[in-house]
DNA sequence: ACCCAGGGTCATA
DNA sequence: TATGACCATGGG
């Protein structure tokens, strides 16, 4: 038997955990931002360099294509690989003002759109993918480790499956979703939270932190 | 002293 | 197409 739908799973990690309010994130941009800092990093580490960022007043776009990369890898320092993403970070925000910012940008068509943002450098699947459904709003779902880890453990997906395969496979199954951009949101949001509470390491380690925990949103 | 984190690119086979 | 090395800090 199929057992429980991917919706399904979504209203009970709505009931248990609330509303998220993703991306925490006080501008578009800075989505975009912290969309690329996270990159294989905590949240945590972001938070300090985004801080950083804003303290020195250097959160915009041109402000950060136009500083030395040096300076800007120092403010880096706490997200790690800081050479490597003060790189992407400029590489992006020339980009993003060649191509007339949020205005122009907004007009593309979503998969033009999320076409254009795979052709820059240091953007991949998931950082796309982030910018698109958190600060474009488009009914995009993001696939990111913990996803993958989850619904391969509830039995539902290979642990192995390329990024592109699992994300048109929630798409299609939310498909008839009222308002799909808030419900691929929150649903993300709260696979992130779910993942922390509950242990969703690589390997799990301890016993509590295997499968009787997270089989709650299985059958 | 380990393992891990809201990935992506590049070289190699 | 599919692995592996590499990037690098901070928390558990």
């Amino acid at each position: 038997m199929s057992g429980i739908s991917v919706y399904k799973i979504y209203q009970r990690l709505f009931q248990r955990y609330g509303p998220q309010n993703w991306w925490p994130a006080s501008s578009r941009f800075e989505v975009m931002v912290g969309a690329i800092l996270t990159q294989n990093t905590s949240w945590t580490n972001v938070e300090r360099a985004i801080i950083s960022l804003k303290r020195e007043r250097v959160l915009s776009c041109n402000k950060l294509a136009n500083m030395p990369h040096a300076q800007l890898a120092q403010l880096l320092t706490p997200v790690g690989y800081f050479n490597v993403k003060a790189h992407r970070l400029q590489h992006f925000c020339q980009w993003y003002d060649e191509q007339g910012g949020y205005r122009k940008l907004s007009a593309f068509e979503t998969d033009k759109l999320r076409h254009a943002l795979l052709g820059v450098h240091g953007v991949g699947p998931e950082t796309a993918d982030d910018i698109l459904l958190y600060a474009f709003e488009r009914p995009v779902f993001v696939i990111d480790a913990y996803t993958r880890r989850l619904f391969s453990r509830l039995g539902m997906a290979e642990d192995n499956v390329n990024y592109e395969t699992l994300r048109q496979w929630f798409e299609q199954r939310l498909s008839r979703c009222k308002d799909r951009v808030t419900v691929f949101n929150e649903y993300h949001a709260l696979i992130v939270l779910h993942a922390k509470q509950v242990c969703l390491a690589r390997q799990p380690r301890c016993e509590s932190c295997t499968l009787q925990r997270y089989c709650d949103y299985g059958d």
